[in-house]
DNA sequence: CACCAGGATAGAA
DNA sequence: TTCTATCCTGGTG
């Protein structure tokens, strides 16, 4: 895994080194023989979890476009170069969708077409990656920026991520750490304290250190940039409220539509389909890990009288209503 | 067994 | 004081 903070002073190096560290995790994942088996009856937990921020960042990714960008990324180990000069790479033919679509156009008109293309799908990944991070700092109630993690926030970005990626546990080889610590830590030290997915670690937190760093461009500039400008509850300094968060997820559908979804949206109808799921998210974003839907339930419930949240008229399990919708 | 209703209480903000 | 988190009793399919 290359680390591209060195990347990160030349013009394009954020957003090329973002893609390639997800490209070569992804490739990683799949090389590993785990499928996530979508649509069956009964998924495991373990694969719903991974429907949250992995799958949702990275579905799209298993095309044809995204088949041929492995394959670039695989040809040219270090893209930290502007995709201008792409077009010098060799084996033009391994792009099937330029291909079928270009046949007859000049040289320079296709190899612009293939820059835009390669643009497109390249900033699609890249913005799916920071709204996934954006995500998980809701939930973790963490900022985005390893950089100001206190030891704590260290340790519930490990959890997160082991439990995501289901590696094993190595919190404990990472403790009394801050973000800033582990941020000057090479691959190498990481893999020291924890031999089996050191590697891994690292290379996720090379994609925030990105991140953060290109959230950092991005505000300098007058751009608006409004991946990271959403609404966002956990900001405004008050702690969120239950309601709060389960509006959160079922805003959320391509991340969390597997365990928490609207039946009616208009009507503010919601189903909480895993519920253990749903509590341990909770329990994470108010860190406690005690949670469960039992308790989760009952601090519904305390919305009853205030009319916030109500049982449907025809009552269901775990189904719950808004009682103003959006 | 998992879910549901709601009382009681403690604790944090 | 509000908003849970926790625990609990009792009820339902």
């Amino acid at each position: 895994m290359s680390n591209l903070v060195g990347s990160l002073s030349e013009g394009y190096g954020p957003r090329i080194g973002l893609m390639e560290n997800s490209l070569a995790l992804m490739e990683r994942n799949r090389s590993s023989g785990e499928q996530w088996d979508m649509g069956e009856t009964k998924p495991s937990v373990e694969a719903l979890e991974r429907g949250g921020l992995y799958f949702s960042c990275f579905d799209m990714l298993f095309t044809e476009d995204a088949a041929w960008l492995v394959k670039l990324s695989e040809a040219s180990p270090t893209l930290a170069l502007p995709m201008t000069r792409m077009e010098s790479r060799e084996e033009p033919e391994q792009c099937p969708v330029i291909d079928s679509q270009e046949q007859g156009l000049s040289p320079e008109l296709e190899r612009q077409v293939e820059e835009r293309s390669l643009e497109q799908v390249q900033s699609l990944v890249v913005g799916e990656v920071l709204k996934d991070i954006e995500t998980a700092c809701k939930l973790l109630n963490i900022t985005p920026d390893p950089m100001e993690w206190n030891t704590g926030n260290v340790q519930k970005w490990l959890l997160w991520t082991e439990h995501l990626y289901r590696l094993p546990h190595a919190g404990k080889a990472f403790q009394e750490l801050t973000g800033k610590d582990l941020c000057a830590m090479s691959e190498e030290e990481f893999r020291q304290r924890s031999p089996q997915c050191g590697d891994t670690l690292h290379a996720h937190l090379d994609i925030w250190k990105s991140a953060a760093w290109m959230k950092e461009r991005c505000s300098l500039g007058d751009s608006s940039e409004e991946l990271w400008s959403e609404a966002d509850s956990s900001c405004s300094g008050q702690p969120i409220h239950l309601w709060q968060f389960l509006r959160e997820l079922l805003l959320k559908p391509h991340n969390y539509g597997r365990c928490i979804r609207w039946l009616n949206k208009e009507k503010g109808i919601f189903k909480i389909e895993d519920s253990a799921h749903v509590a341990r998210l909770w329990g994470l974003r108010k860190n406690r890990p005690a949670m469960n839907y039992d308790k989760l339930s009952r601090s519904i419930r305390q919305y009853y009288k205030k009319g916030i949240i109500r049982k449907p008229d025809v009552s269901q399990r775990l189904v719950y209503q808004f009682v103003h919708p959006v």
